[in-house]
DNA sequence: CAGAAATGGATAGTGCTACTGTCCGACAGT
DNA sequence: ACTGTCGGACAGTAGCACTATCCATTTCTG
């Protein structure tokens, strides 16, 4: 396969195939000659992988050569795999000083029996949340975590079981990696839904999209 | 208060104070002279919601002026509002024309009870996520979303409850952008907390991470 | 009350990211 | 032979979120 029948079969125009060749996110071709090269099923796997990471889990091309070495290093445990896999994942958050939200994220940590680790990007996360919450007026916030645990632990576990269901170790590798950002943005997508739907027959309103037609709605409306 | 005060209070720059004021995510202050304003409280709490938007959701300033207006548009029923807010918060995905996943997405939908609405992004959204999972050879990530509507409806439940914990309407709007914004976000970083958790348990490993000096950890790896 | 500092408003420039376009000499297909 | 495509190098672009500069006023400070 060529490089034009490559951007076919994936829908990827040229220049970003060989700007990502460039970005080190494709292996090169096999070269047939100084300047002509051959791609194949792996390019094409590969090629997918990124446009899902870029496209469906808005990752940075940063984010997604770190989370590929890390999926292409024979040598690490699936766990550090995927450690490394949720570092590059995690969105950049400035830090904070509020030494209460700080102390509500290790006191919640403690109290799911979970590891401290202070320095991932995963738990300064959470405590930039609990910070903005009382910086905006809403430290009630922080009563919910627990509930959010709940939930998180739900899904943790059907990921994991997810990857453990995998035959080979490179394939519950990448399962951990597509499940990494596949699995987020599916559960924001559901929320919305339950969100809207819970929201509509509370207030009792018919939802204004409920219609497939939508002809009579002034745009911007219509969702 | 001039805005050399508002910055300082609210830890923005000036310039960045002066562009939120063109782009409207700031109503303009009260003049006290052809060249001289003056801001109050209402000015530094909408400041920092800004900056919450921005920073811990992601948001893009587009984004944060649609929620703005319609959290200040007095005629909107909360429902509507919601809706709104969830247009605005709902990232840009390109379109698929996959119906096996459309298909997905409906059959999911109706299985729920959930009211069908097809140009609703976060339908869209749910629908390029099970292409997108089709696409990378994991079609079988389909049948997990059940489970991931027992979540969203969890999540959605508690983000109704508190909206309606809110003493007036006003604040009640509030309570809804904040939500959708910061909720997101907590649940994101618990989860990931929770992945790397279950991960640890499961592979048996310490986790790197959880020591709090990581003096002997090379660059990268402590956390 | 004079001079330094800050202000609001306008406009231009910056840094970053993710591409996109152009050019070139070398093949490949017909 | 010749038309079209190729790989590779490099420059250019679009969009976003600021950031910097300027200027004609105020406003504070000594």
């Amino acid at each position: 396969m060529r490089i034009a029948e490559l951007s076919r079969t994936a829908g990827v125009p040229v220049p970003t195939i060989k700007y990502y060749l460039r970005e080190g996110l494709l292996p090169a071709g096999e070269l047939t000659s100084p300047n002509q090269a051959r791609y194949g099923e792996v390019h094409e796997r590969r090629l997918r992988l990124v446009r899902a990471m870029v496209e469906v889990g808005g990752m940075t091309i940063a984010a997604v050569r770190d989370v590929l070495a890390a999926l292409d290093d024979p040598d690490k445990s699936l766990h550090k795999s995927m450690g490394t896999v949720e570092v590059a994942i995690a969105p950049v958050v400035p830090p904070t000083d509020d030494e209460v939200a700080q102390r509500q994220g290790e006191e919640f940590v403690a109290r799911q029996g979970w590891q401290h680790r202070p320095n991932s990007p995963a738990f300064k996360a959470l405590v930039r949340v609990l910070a903005t919450a009382r910086e905006i007026g809403h430290p009630e916030f922080a009563e919910e975590l627990d509930e959010y645990a709940r939930v998180g632990l739900t899904l943790g576990e059907l990921d994991v079981a997810y990857v453990l269901r995998m035959p080979s170790k490179d394939e519950a590798l990448e399962g951990v990696v597509v499940r990494s950002f596949l699995s987020d943005a599916a559960v924001a997508a559901v929320r919305r839904l339950a969100r809207r739907e819970l929201s509509a027959r509370h207030s009792g309103e018919e939802d204004p999209g409920s219609r497939s037609d939508g002809a009579d709605l002034e745009p911007g409306l219509e969702c």
